[in-house]
DNA sequence: GCCGTTTTCGGCCCGACTGTTTTCAGTCG
């Protein structure tokens, strides 16, 4: 058993015992330890082995026993007992929008209902309303959330959600009296799959805000609307919660509403040790305690200053160590996007892409870069079109022509994405490698394989002296596809090992390697390199969800090859 | 169930909105 199926049994206990209406801290004591197991660095069989798992916050003894016991036995009495007790359409009721653990418990206790089916024709025949504590409303509200469950739960990709955002926060700046908008919430935090869009305005005049906002054309249906926030669902399914402070309380509220709410009760937690109260509008005197400690108008970094801790950047706050480390003022000082001069994963119309050499090289040198590399496909790679040996070599001598003949400021960097292939060799013969400037080695076929037999294949292409570095590690589609099963600390050590980049892809759906990862792995020496996989000149713009993921994972400048200069580069690349 | 520079017991972040109530419980984030 896997860090995932425990944390997936820690939560279905949770949400058992929120039914038995057991301790909302004991509750919780699960949701965190299950999170904090799935956010570690650590290989579940390490953890177990040097008996570190105590070491990760929220898990204390008891919890370390039990996931010890998942682990080896794959099996728990313990949830085995609790599961028997609860009959097993409940859990899916509980996932329905408005019902929680009391509702769900009052319908099954009073109405003998289990299953989503009984719950519709209990709608149907009026007789949730006459239920007590129920009502005309709620029985609405529950067929409404019924007939939306799949878009209603749906996540979201990243940069679908952030292009969504920023067409609602353009249009929301525009609007009479409000002073100030931003993003906040897993957005602003970059996560790679978000639930709802999270936004907070700053006016005087709230009303007449979120009266404009729930009369929008992209607002499907209105869910809640009160005088400081107003949740709605857009066209799509997607939800939108606008929250409006006065000014003076911007800065509060855009920390609170960035979250994430592990990071918010850390900080909330620290800031009651010295005395005060934090919450959305401030810093309050908590009973008995010390003088409120800022000014009412105050920033983010304010609010970390007066709980001594250094700023700490939206992408790091999912309490995962970066309370202590600001505490001591140890965070690192995270890439930007200007950082980046260029990306090295780049597909042209010779293969699966849409544009043209010329049109992605020149939309490259647009964007101000100084080189940006190629890599079509390989030949084995025939849905994409990937391209033989003389086909590669026609474009490289192709490339070679257009840095002699000066055509572009940009410089041109010939490579390819080859595939590694069932066995681990490459697609290509050696001396067809040895032409290009870099090789991006990626899994494309035989994504089925075994883990031992992946991990096996993937290291054996990373100590092929042409790689350069590793694409796409575990080929996951976000939302679509689960990537193979790939040992990935394993395979990082063999990166660092053989001095091997693994590469930061950055297309909103792919996202790895997986932030969790990255911070250990620079913390090696991993070296990276943020890519966007662009089959498009509109792809380049990709290259911001690379660096959220970058950033989340605490990625500094000098971690991820493409911040070098162009001669710092060339040089790379002749060692 | 976790956790400790006030604590090994007694806390555990804090507030908005809805719907069903006539003062608040439930849900959500």
């Amino acid at each position: 058993m896997d860090k995932s199926e425990i944390a997936a049994i820690f939560e279905e206990i949770a949400i058992l015992l929120e039914l038995q209406g057991a301790n909302p801290f004991r509750v919780r004591a699960y949701r965190n330890a299950a999170r904090s197991l799935l956010n570690s660095d650590k290989s579940l069989k390490e953890l177990i082995q040097e008996g570190k798992l105590t070491e990760l916050a929220g898990i204390g003894d008891d919890l370390a026993e039990k996931i010890t016991t998942l682990a080896l036995k794959k099996r728990l009495p313990f949830y085995e007992k609790l599961k028997k007790s609860t009959p097993k359409g409940i859990l899916k009721l509980i996932q329905i929008q408005g019902l929680g653990p009391k509702k769900v418990k009052a319908l099954y206790e009073k109405l003998k209902i289990q299953t989503v089916e009984q719950l519709k024709k209990a709608c149907a025949a009026g007789r949730i309303a006459r239920l007590k504590g129920f009502g005309a409303r709620t029985e609405k509200n529950i067929l409404d959330a019924l007939a939306h469950r799949e878009t209603y739960q749906k996540r979201h990709l990243w940069w679908d959600a952030w292009e969504r955002a920023e067409e609602i926060l353009e249009a929301l700046k525009k609007v009479k009296g409000v002073k100030r908008a931003e993003i906040a919430g897993s957005l602003r935090r970059g996560l790679e799959t978000i639930g709802d869009i999270d936004i907070l305005a700053a006016s005087s005049n709230p009303k007449s805000v979120m009266d404009w906002f729930s009369r929008q054309d992209f607002v499907d249906k209105v869910l809640s609307k009160g005088p400081t926030k107003t949740s709605v669902k857009l066209e799509g399914g997607m939800q939108a919660d606008l929250r409006i402070v006065p000014e003076d309380e911007f800065g509060f509220a855009l920390c609170y509403f960035t979250g994430s709410k592990e990071h918010n009760i850390k900080i909330r937690s620290l800031s009651l040790k010295k005395g005060w109260s934090l919450s959305e509008y401030g810093f309050e005197k908590a009973k008995g305690k010390g003088p409120s400690p800022v000014k009412k108008k105050a920033e983010e970094k304010d609010i970390y200053e007066v709980l001594g801790l250094s700023y700490i950047p939206p992408e790091m706050r999912e309490n995962l160590g970066e309370v202590e480390a600001a505490e001591k003022r140890k965070l690192p000082t995270l890439i930007q996007l200007k950082d980046i001069r260029g990306t090295f994963h780049n597909h042209t119309t010779a293969s699966d892409g849409k544009n043209t050499l010329k049109e992605m090289i020149s939309a490259a040198e647009r964007l101000g870069w100084e080189y940006i590399g190629i890599s079509d496909h390989s030949k084995s790679s025939f849905q994409a079109n990937g391209l033989s040996a003389e086909r590669l070599l026609a474009q490289t001598e192709e490339i070679q022509k257009l840095e002699r003949s000066k055509e572009f400021k940009i410089h041109i960097f010939s490579g390819s994405e080859c595939d590694i292939l069932a066995d681990g060799k490459l697609d290509f013969p050696d001396d067809v490698l040895e032409k290009l400037d870099f090789v991006i080695a990626s899994v494309h076929t035989s994504l089925s394989q075994d883990e031992k037999t992946i991990t096996k294949r993937i290291i054996r292409a990373i100590e092929h002296p042409a790689v350069t570095m590793l694409g796409h590690i575990t080929g996951r589609l976000l939302l679509k596809r689960e990537g193979t099963k790939v040992d990935v600390e394993k395979v990082i050590d063999a990166c660092i090992a053989n001095k091997k980049i693994i590469e930061i892809n950055g297309n909103p759906y792919r996202m790895e390697l997986d932030w969790r990862y990255l911070r250990a792995g620079v913390q090696k020496g991993l070296l990276t390199c943020i890519n966007t996989d662009a089959h498009s000149i509109h792809h380049h713009a990709f290259i911001r969800c690379g660096v959220n993921i970058a950033r989340k994972g605490w990625l500094e400048k000098k971690n991820a090859l493409n911040t070098r200069t162009l001669k710092e580069i060339i040089k790379y690349f002749k060692k």
